[in-house]
DNA sequence: CGCCATCGTTAGTCGCACTAACGGTGGCGG
DNA sequence: CCGCCACCGTTAGTGCGACTAACGATGGCG
């Protein structure tokens, strides 16, 4: 028996209670989660601070991107159901960085266009993620980050083709 | 202009219905959540079929590999909040995969057990998640989960230590 | 015209991370 | 010895994100 299997000991509080097990550490889905866990915490709270969340930050971005839009079709543009997007653009709304109005030519419809205020948001956002981002990647090189985005998008693209 | 550009058009419901803005899927964020997403479904759905969740798993191996502990202790080592740990006892003491007795020589302690019984139910689980995780890294060479593997680690420990 | 799909909206579910507060117990310093 | 504080297990509840169900209103199509 090694020092430290004799360490396991219920008896023992602080000596190994924070040990990991070998068997979770290596588990890429607990990882996974773990580190989403802690950057979601991240992101969000910087968001916070900007008076805006993630989600401001994916309809402004996909706006500025594709155009003014119905809300249906920016949900499937960026993952939001659209339950959950009415908020979102009551929220964008309030803070006049997107207009909702009533397409013309399809009652059902609004259409959501971006405001100039939006933009400005969008960009400020987009330096507030910069700086995240370099705090969430900090142990890794450039070269690094790049490899890691794009193992995760392979992944991403994989799970998600089928949907 | 370009045509990407004019590409927007609202009034285009199914054309770029589905494409995601670049300023999103660069973002690691955003990809690791996406990513999880999808991970812990799998993975939650997987463990269902063989009646366990993955609390289960992390709190087995915890007692396979370090021994019996107390509730605390386990909370430690597994990152289940010990407000949570108590319901998974529960579940697993139902199902007998572990044993939950007074520690004799400190009455605010349980001590916490696996049961044989739990031994094979681990071995198990540790079968279903090696599938699991076959499906999750799929598009991977084995170099390639490795590499992913080491960077999500780093990641995480540099996320980690301080706290 | 009748049927079905789609749109925005409301409400509610589920799992997970996390907080607050409790009664009970233990350890330690004065 | 005793008073205080830290720790333990437990209960309850919060907040958020993903997701479902159902609604009334509208549109498209056979």
């Amino acid at each position: 028996m090694t020092r430290a299997e004799a360490a396991h000991a219920a008896d023992r509080p602080d000596d190994g209670a924070r040990r990991i097990p070998d068997r979770l550490r290596r588990r890429a889905s607990r990882q996974l989660s773990q580190l989403t866990t802690r950057s979601d915490r991240l992101i969000n709270e910087g968001l916070a601070q900007a008076d805006a969340r993630k989600w401001h930050y994916a309809v402004l971005a996909s706006l500025q991107d594709f155009g003014p839009a119905s809300q249906a079709t920016l949900s499937k543009r960026t993952g939001i159901y659209r339950s959950d997007m009415v908020g979102v653009l009551n929220e964008l709304a309030e803070r006049h960085l997107v207009e909702r109005a009533p397409d013309p030519a399809d009652q059902r419809r609004n259409i959501i266009t971006i405001s100039a205020q939006g933009r400005r948001r969008l960009r400020r956002l987009d330096k507030v993620l910069d700086v995240l981002h370099d705090e969430l990647l900090a142990p890794l090189s450039p070269a690094e980050r790049d490899q890691f985005m794009q193992l995760l998008t392979r992944l991403l693209d994989h799970h998600t083709q089928n949907s």
